[in-house]
DNA sequence: GAGTCGCTTAGACCTACTCTAAAGTGAGAA
DNA sequence: TTCTCACTTTAGAGTAGGTCTAAGCGACTC
């Protein structure tokens, strides 16, 4: 049973079963997936589900704040169906490889109130990058 | 004079005329460019510059360490010429306005040992986001 | 049972970016 | 001076990722 699918029927979002595929292939795995990723995984559970409705899908998970979107590396978009977690990412330079990571602080206390330029600050999003073993292994 | 031309030059790398406008066109000013933004002003002093070259200098910049590519919103990328300050990203979600700011803390110390994966971290950027005063007095 | 509204579909379209092949440029060799 | 060769630039085609549109479908309401 998806947990997420759970959070967005709270929303009185419709839950067609185009839209618990998609949830339930966001939420099933560990690693964040680009909406083609999503889309071909999908559709293998589904094959007459359209690709319009994979991205609408998602932006409309994203719009509920239930999924978040990162735009982090490369030309395409990734989303992350923990979107209530408080967490940061971190990122391969080398394989583009990506993991969650949990810091001990919540950056938004590290700016000073003269940093902020009047604006009221709402979340704060940290993105880690370096080598993994394999990569460093690799280079050296 | 522009102090990006002094950096660039330093990694013995050629500054042609092309190149000249470019860079010059990236610090000029004090918010972020799209690469589009860049082209669109490089050829009101250079008519003949041509989009491929604007692409390829500007990710020359960024593989010599000169200059911060950004996909922090929407579909393209923002160059951001100040990659020797340590500094962070505050973004209005209303209006996408994007502000410097400078954190107190280096989040790298902010991540205990047993959160990197093994990685070697080697940068930390934080994303801030929130609503900038007009947009927070639009929407009150 | 008819009307309405939201959801899904195929496929055209768009935007941001990259690639390619050819021409231009300029520093050093002869 | 002239040649040469590597580097740079160019126009325009190509690609990837994402969005839009118009038509069809299905589930509620009256």
């Amino acid at each position: 049973m998806s947990d997420l699918v759970t959070r967005l029927r709270r929303h009185n979002w419709r839950i067609t079963p185009q839209r618990r595929v998609i949830a339930e292939t966001l939420e099933g795995s560990h690693v964040h997936f680009t909406a083609d990723e999503v889309l071909e995984r999908a559709v293998a559970r589904m094959p007459e589900l359209s690709r319009a409705t994979v991205y609408n899908t998602l932006n409309e998970m994203v719009a509920l704040g239930e999924v978040l979107e990162l735009s982090l590396q490369g030309r395409s978009k990734r989303y992350d169906p923990n979107a209530d977690h408080d967490h940061h990412h971190l990122i391969c330079d080398g394989c583009g490889l990506m993991k969650d990571v949990h810091a001990v602080a919540d950056p938004i206390e590290w700016l000073p109130g003269d940093e902020r330029h009047g604006f009221t600050v709402t979340s704060a999003a940290v993105t880690y990058r370096g080598l993994c073993p394999e990569c460093r292994a690799a280079s050296s």
